[in-house]
DNA sequence: TCTATTCATCATATTGTCATGATAATTAGA
DNA sequence: TCTAATTATCATGACAATATGATGAATAGA
């Protein structure tokens, strides 16, 4: 996979809870349940996303999760990189510490266009993209 | 990183069999000590590679192993292949079982392209294409 | 203030990746 | 045939990612 289970785990949750934009927070247990995703694994995830400013977390009855910000706003790469290196920040394919265009490896050149796409993807992308594409489905 | 480093050791050893092409094998110490990478490791990666037929060794004295083919014939993605999934074979961005045109994620559609560029640069760059970019080096 | 609800956190288990060290099997050449 | 060289394989360990279960802390509402 591209992406760690973590990171599916993080981008899968955060988009449920952008489909459930204006209607209140959503519980660990629900989200948990509805992608099928063990709960307290789930839990250390939100928080993360939490202490990331990517959610807001509140405690006791009627609390849960929300957005901390529309969804319009929050894009892939600000909730991956809590949990993966994104290809910007993973470097060079041939794991050299230091790999730059005045010292490039062999395949600096050549890798460079492709990693960068990817990272535009990530930066690109919103979450309302996502749910667009979404609601163009048949 | 995008690659494991197990698919990094395998990649900079074929590259350095690409080097020693025509001088006859190189020794798992050889290869190693030039690549700083841990001896019995990558012993283990190099067999998983002579298995795969991208290589090929010989045991006892003067033994050791060569490129299976030519450089310009050995395609990243047959290197990498036998370690990492490839973009191709990884499958849905968010993890789902199957993710197709027809029953697509939220993700896929915008996902599809990057992905394919990402799978196109391993399945189309050979050992020699990166060859070339360290020969033009300084 | 009490209680039920909900997130936060801790302790632990499981699995896969990365790595090391020791030994077996094969082979070229003396 | 013997020996040294070299890959092949086995046993084991360290560590991180993934996962489970139990307990702590905060809070809304009675």
């Amino acid at each position: 996979m591209v992406l760690s289970q973590t990171a599916t785990y993080a981008l899968r949750a955060t988009l449920c809870l952008a489909e459930a934009e204006g209607s209140g927070p959503l519980r660990v247990d629900d989200i948990a349940e509805a992608l099928t995703v063990p709960r307290n694994y789930l839990s250390k995830i939100l928080h993360v996303l939490a202490r990331g400013h990517v959610l807001r977390s509140t405690r006791g009855p009627g609390g849960g999760f929300q957005l901390a910000k529309p969804p319009e706003e929050l894009r892939l790469s600000e909730i991956i990189g809590h949990f993966d290196d994104l290809p910007e920040a993973s470097g060079c394919l041939l794991g050299r510490d230091r790999c730059s265009d005045d010292d490039p490896c062999a395949a600096h050149d050549r890798w460079k266009g492709v990693s960068a796409s990817v990272w535009d993807f990530f930066d690109d992308t919103t979450l309302t993209d996502l749910l667009k594409s979404e609601a163009q489905e048949a």
